[in-house]
DNA sequence: CTTGACAAGTGTACGCCGTACACCTAGTTT
DNA sequence: AAACTAGGTGTACGGCGTACACTTGTCAAG
C-alpha cells in the first residue's frame, strides 16, 4: 500500500536519482572525496545498495560524465559551420564551468557512451555540413582536442597562490629564478604598483586559442585543403 | 665498515633511488597500480622507510615527474622561435611517448616543482628571444596549454577497439547512429576493401595540430599585435 | 490464498590503500 | 662514554571498492 513500514519511506532509488546525487556530491566536495560510501550515505542507503543501480564505480564515473554532458546546450544556434562549433564549444564550456571536477573525470574516461559519442558525432557533423573534407575534418578536430568540451589544461592556473600572500623576497627570489614567468606574471600589474600579477582572464585566454584555431581551419578549409598525406 | 651486518646489505635508499624506482614501476605497470606498498617492496623495504625520503605519496609524484622532466631534451636546437619551439615540443613528446602515465600525473599536479618552472620558463624564453610582447606570450603560452608538454588529450584514441574484433552487424549499428564517426574510422580503410577503420597517425596528427598553432602565432607575431584586450 | 519469482535493500567480510606513531639500530659527534 | 641522529621497522587505524549471502516487499500465476 501507499504506506511503507516503519523505515523510514522514502522515494525508491534509480539509476537517475543514484547519478544527480553523485554530481551534487561532487560539486560541493569535489570528485576526489566522492566514494560509494559517501554517496550511499547521502542517498540514506547502505553502500551495497548503489550495486544495484550502477555496476562499480567506473559506471557511475561514466553515468556522471552522462548527465554533465546532457547539461550541453545543443540546441542549432548561429549560421555557418564557424559559428555553430564557437557557440557548441562555449556552451560545453558553460556546462564544464559549473562542474569544474567534470574535466578532469572526463578526460579519464577511455570508454565512451552512446551519449559522448553522440556529442562528438554532432560536432563533426558540423564541420562536414560546412563542407569540410572527411580528412580535413580528421585532423581539425585532433587539433580542437578537449577544447572541443570547453576545457584546456590550463598550465598557469590562475589559483597560482595570490601574490598578495607571500612574503616579497620570495617574489623576489622567483622573479630572479624565473625571469619570463615573472614578467609575465607582472605584466597585468596595475598603476598603483602594487604587485598584483596574473590578472588573467580564463575565459578570455580560451576564446583566443578557440578563434586562433577556427582561424586557421578556416585558412586550410578556404584553401581547398584535401590532404596532407598519402 | 664495509661490511653490514647479515641482514642482505643493500644500497642505503634515497630519494633519487626511490623517485626512479617509482618511474620503472609505472613504467611497467601503470600508474593507478602504484602504490607506496609495491614500490617498497620492489626496493626490498617496508613501505614506512619511504617516508624517510618522500613526505608522501602526492611529493612521490611531484618527484617522478620531476624525474620525468629532467629526461626533456633542452639542448638549444634551431634557430629562430619557431624551430626552437617546435623541437622543444617534439622532445617532450618524445619522453612523454616513452612514459604513458606521465602526462596524466602531469595535468593532476597543482603545485608545480621547481624543475617545472624551469622547463615553463625556457619556453616563455623562446617566444620572448623571438620578439614576442609580453602580452602576446602570454596568450600565446596559453593557446599551446599541455601542448607545450608535447601531449594533448585524444580523444578518439587509436586504441578504440580494433574494428576487427567487432561483430560486423554491431559495426552496421555504430554506422546508423554515429554517421559521422563511422565516415571519419572509414576514411583510412584500404582499398582491399576490408573495414580497417581509424589509421591515425598520431604523431601527424600532433604535428599538424602544433603547426596549426605556430603558423597562427607567426601570423599574429609578424602583424605587430600587441594587446587586443584593455 | 498460496506460492514462487524477482527486484531492491542489508550486513558482513576481505584485501587493498596511505600514513601516524613508537621503536630500534648503526654510525657519528662531543 | 654519552648523546644525537639518520635510516629502517612493526603495528595499527580509518578509509576504500566490492564479493557474497541474506532479507524483505511486490506481484503474477496456480
Amino acid at each position: 500500500m501507499a504506506q511503507q513500514s516503519e523505515a523510514v519511506h522514502r522515494a525508491p532509488l534509480n539509476r537517475e536519482r543514484v547519478l544527480s546525487a553523485a554530481v551534487v556530491l561532487a560539486d560541493e566536495a569535489g570528485v576526489d572525496s566522492l566514494s560509494m560510501r559517501k554517496l550511499a550515505q547521502e542517498l540514506g542507503v547502505v553502500p551495497m545498495a548503489l550495486y544495484k543501480h550502477v555496476a562499480n564505480k567506473e559506471e557511475l564515473l561514466d553515468g556522471m560524465v552522462d548527465v554533465i554532458v546532457g547539461e550541453i546546450d545543443t540546441r542549432p544556434a548561429g549560421s555557418g559551420w564557424r559559428s555553430e562549433v564557437r557557440q557548441r564549444v562555449l556552451s560545453a564550456r558553460a556546462v564544464l564551468l559549473r562542474h569544474p571536477w567534470a574535466h578532469r573525470v572526463l578526460e579519464s574516461r577511455t570508454n565512451k557512451t552512446p551519449v559522448v559519442l553522440d556529442y562528438m558525432d554532432s560536432v563533426i557533423g558540423m564541420f562536414r555540413a560546412g563542407g569540410f573534407s572527411v580528412d580535413l575534418t580528421h585532423h581539425v578536430m585532433h587539433a580542437l582536442g578537449s577544447r572541443m568540451w570547453g576545457f584546456t589544461q590550463e598550465l598557469f592556473d590562475d589559483s597560482q597562490s595570490a601574490p598578495a600572500d607571500v612574503p616579497p623576497e620570495m617574489l623576489q627570489m622567483m622573479a630572479a629564478r624565473y625571469p619570463h614567468i615573472a614578467e609575465m606574471a607582472m605584466a597585468g600589474a596595475h598603476d598603483d604598483g602594487s604587485v598584483v600579477g596574473l590578472g588573467c582572464d580564463d575565459q578570455f585566454e580560451f576564446e583566443f586559442a578557440l578563434d586562433l584555431l577556427l582561424d586557421g581551419f578556416e585558412r586550410l578549409h578556404q584553401q581547398g585543403w584535401t590532404s596532407a598525406r598519402r
